[in-house]
RNA sequence: GCGAGGGUAGCCAAGCCUGGAAACGGCGGCGGACUCAAGAUCCGCUCCCGUAGGGGUCCGAGGGUUCGAAUCCCUUCCCUCGCACCA
């Protein structure tokens, strides 16, 4: 339907109006503005945009969820800080400057300039006062600032290894910053496979607090499993020992394993063929020098064939599994003292463990095929504890390894009662080790063998250098006498220059921006021309957010200290080790820096949020499957949609957009609204003291009260869905209490003020017209939440009512009541619901008998066994039910109901002769 | 291979932690009210059988625990995601 035709306004709001009038009060009312001064405000936080210069559905979906939670939280009473920015730097704006002749600056302005106003179009409650712009001088100078006191604490490092390089960027990436897709590496941005280089790079060193960042994620309960787990993941955690092993070339080498205990199983030694050893080897030795060669460049041309191919695994098909070369080298098995034979191997990684290892064909399924194809003698030393369930006489290590290590699973120590020990392995042929576990051995090689005990991972430390313009310069300069010098901090921010169009990086063609003094001996140098990683900008945004203005600091350490941590931050899982593990050290840092107190984890509560789909498939531009905001919010109102995607699904799940569910989500609003406005222009019901009526208004004021509770309970878990759904409930109860009885003008209104306030968070602009209408002090936006305890007794009255309401259905249906003229309905008598409480809570053995050896329930006779009989027969399922007088009047409360579905009259009464059939909950029913 | 999360009526999807109602809600379908009619709105029904609220079967499959299991335990199959030649 179009806006603004006459046929809707003659009924309903006309959004274009609505929309721009309530976004231009809350702006006057600074209702989104946090003061510096608020204390521990709730911090709710969306994860910062690039500007692409259009909104998608996904944002859409990011912003609606924490918009909602931030309204709601402020009506709550809370102040809250929903702050927004722009992750302004990267490369699109480069390759956009590239295509168009634009420059990156403009260009990326300009797209903020419309995704901003989207946002607003969009009615967002974000504090525009805080509002932070990464590509701007000051904020990137504080990046700068950061790396020099980083440096400064030597965590950062300039060093040569091998590195992911993106051939279509041209820069390098993080290891973060590279997918696995079918076995083949992609750039996490343009996809396009990437190459590996030798180079010489800076790095953060991550790795100095890998264990904290591992260990905390136990403790982080406000993050979800899968996101914590993929951290875990990535960081890795391999507990092992190391020890030296000298060779015959004179080097000691250390390896690393997690099987200390197969050492006198060690036939062979491998190296990887990155391994320094294998390196100086190959300056020696030629058939070395050749393997070396294919193991290095097979490596490329393998990964395009693998990926040609079914793709299962990225191995390396131009060097199969075994292949390897002896160096004619030997070492020395510290524990048997014999020469074992030094080869270079391509399984063995070079950034796994310390990529060296002792190989024990018999207890390791790639030893083992090594052995086999070089003709390695393979001898075992563990074998089946004697208590395990696998007989010694069938383990043949010539075969296949026996790779059982024979760990206690914790879990099942205690469990060695049922005359089986869990540990399946104990040492052989070591000597006078023979017949310890592998854990013991573990435990006692260490020392013997001189080694350390030690967690490896797999994080590496973080390469934050790209070859790229459009990111922060890395304030440092290179001079031929004093080397790398950083830029002194008087002289930041260093400033970009002027976008020149060229192949490679632009910084390197800036000749002139390029030549400075050193700082140190006033001799010519040269600027460092790489830009730090992007990820580097959004490790603190949300700091910054904080005191946003500041110009001495990057932020204030004492409000940080009390704002932080984020209370609530909502985004997409894609971030999972990228942003979310880079924002984590930042924090730890900083907080080791005294640059923040008591905060070592900036988001305490994280919700990944689930993908806006299309006929079953994610919305995509590439594809064309989507469907745009701007012309979506333009046609049918920010409101529509915000509902929509918040009552479609829960947050962190998949959802389909529809066309049926938008334009549900746009009825309900202009239904809602049309009945706010009947009940303002006071078209509804008369003051007429009926006392009639009185039970009536009291149901619909308990559903009110009931509904309030449980919005008020799914906002709090973020499920907007649910607390959507009650009040939808709550819109269709106050219509027909509306229309089928004479309703008091009071309760409708106080429902329909109710509802406004509900739907504020979720659907805020026609709310403020709603809450208009209505008279409502003040903005709705600012307006106190409903209190919102559960009436007494609520939940087993519902069930009541919703039974009996069944049962009349039921009735009359099978019993093909055409129409039906009165319905009686009788609660059962006292002495039932005394029965029926005693069964509840009794522990007697014989229920009938205790019952009936009760004299207040003895004289109801034969009633009262039969009764006790049906009891007993359920009597661990019963369960609460409302007194005889509780009962009734909850059925009084509910008959108009009744009397409404069936055009019947409705008596409620007490218990009498014709409550023979009755039991508590459960009412008799008599239908004529 | 390791790990995480899932499999609920035609479809989407709650419930599972804290066992106790054929199992919330939406879509689609069916019937009804209102209406000259359409639309909108409203009220029901939607696993099977049943002329008074009853009975049967049911929550991927198979076992088990329990008076009682969609919910707890074990086994198994399938799906999604993450990691993976990890020494």
């Amino acid at each position: 339907m179009t806006a603004g035709t006459g046929e809707q306004r003659d009924r309903g709001f006309d959004h274009t109006e609505v929309e721009p009038k309530w976004q231009d009060a809350w702006d006057e009312h600074g209702v989104f503005h946090v003061p510096d001064d608020a204390e521990d405000p709730a911090y709710v936080l969306a994860m910062f945009p690039y500007p692409s210069g259009e909104m998608h559905m996904g944002h859409v979906r990011n912003y609606a969820i924490t918009d909602a939670y931030a309204r709601y939280q402020r009506m709550r009473g809370e102040s809250v800080l929903h702050p927004m920015g722009w992750d302004s730097f990267g490369l699109p704006a480069e390759n956009a400057a590239m295509d168009r002749e634009v420059d990156p600056r403009g260009w990326t302005m300009d797209c903020i300039a419309t995704m901003k106003e989207q946002m607003e179009l969009m009615g967002l409650g974000l504090d525009w006062d805080r509002e932070v712009t990464t590509c701007e001088p000051e904020y990137f100078r504080w990046n700068q600032w950061f790396f020099r006191r980083f440096y400064d604490e030597g965590l950062v490092e300039r060093k040569e290894t091998g590195l992911n390089w993106c051939p279509s960027c041209e820069t390098v990436l993080a290891d973060e910053n590279v997918t696995t897709e079918g076995g083949t590496e992609i750039c996490w941005r343009c996809d396009t496979p990437i190459e590996h280089r030798d180079m010489e790079q800076w790095f953060f060193t991550t790795t100095d607090y890998a264990d904290e960042l591992h260990e905390a994620l136990d403790r982080m309960d406000g993050w979800p499993e899968n996101v914590r787990e993929m951290q875990r993941n990535w960081i890795g955690h391999q507990e092992g020992d190391a020890v030296a092993f000298e060779l015959t070339t004179g080097d000691s080498v250390e390896i690393f394993t997690t099987r200390l205990d197969t050492i006198h199983g060690a036939t062979f030694f491998a190296l990887s063929p990155g391994h320094p050893v294998a390196q100086d080897l190959a300056g020696e030795d030629e058939a070395v020098a050749e393997y070396v060669h294919r193991a290095e460049h097979g490596d490329r041309e393998a990964r395009s064939a693998s990926e040609a191919s079914s793709g299962d695994a990225a191995r390396d098909e131009g060097l199969p599994q075994t292949s390897g070369v002896f160096t004619g080298e030997y070492a020395e098995n510290p524990a048997t003292g014999e020469e074992i034979p030094v080869y270079v191997a391509d399984y063995v990684l070079s950034d796994i463990g310390t990529g060296a290892l002792y190989a024990v064909p018999a207890h390791d399924e790639r030893d083992h095929a090594f052995a086999r194809e070089h003709d390695i003698p393979i001898r075992q030393v563990v074998e089946p504890a004697p208590d395990a369930e696998v007989d010694p006489a069938d383990v043949d290590v010539q075969r296949a390894a026996y790779t059982e290590d024979g760990v206690l699973d914790l879990g099942e120590v205690e469990g060695s009662s049922d005359g089986r020990s869990e540990s399946d392995g104990v040492l052989a042929n070591s000597g006078e080790y023979d017949g310890l576990t592998s854990e013991e051995a573990r435990e006692a090689f260490v020392d013997v063998f001189d080694g350390e005990r030690r967690v490896e991972r797999s994080l590496r430390d973080w390469c934050i250098s790209r070859q790229r313009y459009w990111g922060t310069p890395i304030p440092f300069v290179e001079c031929p006498d004093c080397g790398y010098v950083p830029v002194p901090e008087a002289d930041l921010p260093v400033e970009l220059p002027a976008f020149v169009r060229t192949t490679g990086n632009p910084l390197d063609a800036a000749e002139e921006w390029k030549q400075v003094e050193c700082p140190d001996c006033g001799g010519p140098a040269e600027r460092e021309t790489d830009t730090m990683d992007t990820f580097v900008d959004s490790s603190w945004y949300f700091l910054r957010y904080i005191s946003p203005g500041m110009d001495d600091a990057p932020f204030d350490t004492e409000q940080a200290s009390d704002w932080l941590p984020v209370d609530q931050y909502v985004g997409g899982i894609e971030h999972a080790t990228m942003h979310l593990i880079y924002s984590r050290f930042f924090t730890k840092v900083l907080a080791d820096l005294d640059m923040l107190e008591g905060v070592r984890e900036p988001f305490e509560n994280l919700l990944t949020q689930g993908m806006v789909r299309k006929g079953g498939t994610a919305m995509s531009s590439s594809t064309g499957n989507v469907v745009s905001p701007r012309p979506f919010v333009e046609k049918h109102g920010a409101d529509t949609g915000r509902l929509f995607m918040l009552e479609a699904a829960r947050p962190e799940k998949d959802f389909d957009w529809t066309e049926e569910g938008a334009r549900s989500a746009h009825e309900f609003l202009q239904g809602v609204y049309a009945l706010a406005a009947e009940v303002a222009s006071g078209a509804v019901g008369k003051v007429d003291a009926d006392a009639d009526r009185a039970p009536i208004d009291e149901y619909v004021a308990r559903e009110v009260s009931a509904t309030t509770a449980t919005a008020t309970e799914e906002f709090e878990a973020f499920r907007f869905n649910h607390a959507l759904q009650a009040v939808r409930e709550l819109v269709s109860l106050v219509r027909r209490y509306r229309d089928e009885t004479t309703p008091d003008p009071a309760v409708v209104e106080r429902g329909v003020e109710t509802v406004t306030k509900l739907l504020a968070p979720v659907a805020p602009h026609v709310a403020e017209e709603m809450w208009d209408e209505l008279g409502g002090e003040g903005l709705v936006a600012e307006a106190d939440w409903p209190g919102a305890d559960p009436p007494a007794s609520y939940d087993i009255e519902r069930r009541l009512v919703e039974n009996t309401r069944e049962d009349v259905r039921d009735i009359v249906d099978v019993a093909g009541i055409e129409d039906p003229e009165e319905v009686a309905i009788a609660v059962a008598p006292d002495w039932k619901h005394e029965v029926h409480e005693f069964a509840r809570t009794s522990d007697a053995d014989n229920l009938v008998g205790a019952v009936m050896g009760d004299e207040r329930f003895r004289e109801h006779g034969e009633a009262a066994a039969d009764f006790a009989k049906d009891l007993a027969a359920e009597r661990e399922a019963l369960s609460e039910t409302l007194d005889p007088a509780a009962e009734r009047a909850a059925l009084e409360r509910a008959a108009w109901l009744i009397e409404r579905e069936f055009g019947a009259d409705v008596t409620v009464l007490a218990a009498g002769e014709s409550a023979a059939d009755a039991r508590p909950g459960r009412p008799a029913i008599q239908i004529d």
